[in-house]
DNA sequence: AAGTATTTTTAGATTTGTCTAAAATTTTAA
DNA sequence: TTAAAATTTTAGACAAATCTAAAAATACTT
């Protein structure tokens, strides 16, 4: 497979996993920030390689060789992100883009004994679940800290914004995952959230509020 | 640049170093194992990003920024390597492959990173110098051990070919980088010789003297 | 249900990197 | 110093991956 398929396999389970739901051109063109029309002959290419039921004008679905195949890019890209934070200090807003690339690098001993030296971690540093050799891959139970209500209690699990941005605004913040929060105030108007984290006490905006994962408890 | 350009640029420093010496087209594509035309439309493309000189119909050579070029791809060649033996449990014969991929992958801070995780090692497992950051690159004392007299001493620092085949059988023999060998004799009809290594004594073929580097003491 | 807007595909072009076959140049050897 | 041999380059083609512009199909709206 050559990195062009690969990350077109990648996009596709991104927007619609292993369901035979189909995926527009449109919105594999724009996620991938390329033109329709390249989607379409990508589409017919990975279509006649078995990876994907393309329907004319309808869109495209993996199969089940391409959902096998996006598995097993995705374990190499958090793995790798695992690898970037846990031995080399990377911090968790930097890892994504090298992790782009390294996740093409084909060698099925290398991956194995990464996960080892990792010691088989189960979540990426945003909290995405690894799925294992065998493509099992259980997303976590979790919820976005929004949905929680007044004087509920979740622990942070996940992020659903990767952006520099907003990691590095949670890294100001002494935002981690792994730190309770407890949701101590709403405010109607702007639903914005005072909540408590770690003995501190914090106002955060919704967009903050929707774009954080929380295991209630 | 481009994978290709790189690989190029890499193969060109192994044949030429940093020297002013015109490769030849055949030469290259001998190496690289494609057709000297193909190499022809490379040098003029490396020509014009003024990575090589390319003299019509009598070779190229690097420049000075194809030299700095050709380290950087070493360096990290040669750090993977490591990596993958001191913290994947690789073995020396099934580093290369992995490392031919991995040495295109572009970030400073990945490499810079890497080094200081293997404690800036100055060999890589065959024996080979890395290239520093800035590309200070020094050849290390060494001789072959068929060029050395009979009952003169070496350590073994490097090997010549690197083929699995050769270091699988140095592996059986348990010759490796480190041990001191003793010439004890030398058979005049085939060169072969009587070492001592590890307090051992072995007979070894000429193939096997002429591939090994050791640094006489 | 027809007409308009949107989406998708096709057709044709471009870039990178490769190939084969033929032409040009250089090297070797009589 | 020519002729033959070897090397190198050119010309033209091809595959992968992309693009633009135009045509075709589908979806939306009145
Ligand atoms: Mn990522
Ligand atoms: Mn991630
Ligand atoms: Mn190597
Ligand atoms: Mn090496």
């Amino acid at each position: 497979m050559t990195r062009a398929e690969e990350n077109y396999i990648k996009t596709i389970f991104h927007l619609g996993g292993a369901t035979s739901q189909l995926i527009s051109t449109n919105a594999i063109a724009e996620e991938m920030e390329t033109k329709p029309s390249s989607v379409t002959d990508m589409a017919k290419r990975l279509a006649d390689k078995e990876l994907v039921n393309y329907v004319k004008y309808q869109g495209v679905s993996l199969t089940v060789k391409g959902v096998k195949t996006a598995l097993a890019i995705i374990r190499k890209h958090r793995l790798w992100e695992v690898f970037l934070v846990k031995k080399l200090d990377f911090t968790w807003d930097e890892v994504h883009e090298v992790a782009e690339q390294l996740e093409h690098i084909k060698s099925e001993k290398l991956i194995d004994q990464l996960d080892a030296l990792l010691d088989f971690p189960k979540y990426d540093p945003h909290g995405d679940p690894i799925p294992s050799k065998t493509g099992e891959f259980k997303e976590r139970d979790k919820q976005l800290l929004s949905e929680l209500p007044v004087h509920a209690k979740g622990v942070c699990v996940g992020v659903k914004d990767t952006s520099s941005a907003f990691l590095r605004f949670l890294d100001k913040n002494k935002i981690a995952l792994g730190h309770t929060i407890t949701i101590l105030d709403k405010e109607d108007f702007d639903d914005s959230l005072r909540i408590q984290i770690d003995g501190r006490e914090l106002q955060i905006s919704n967009q903050i509020a929707t774009n954080l994962y929380v295991k209630k408890e």
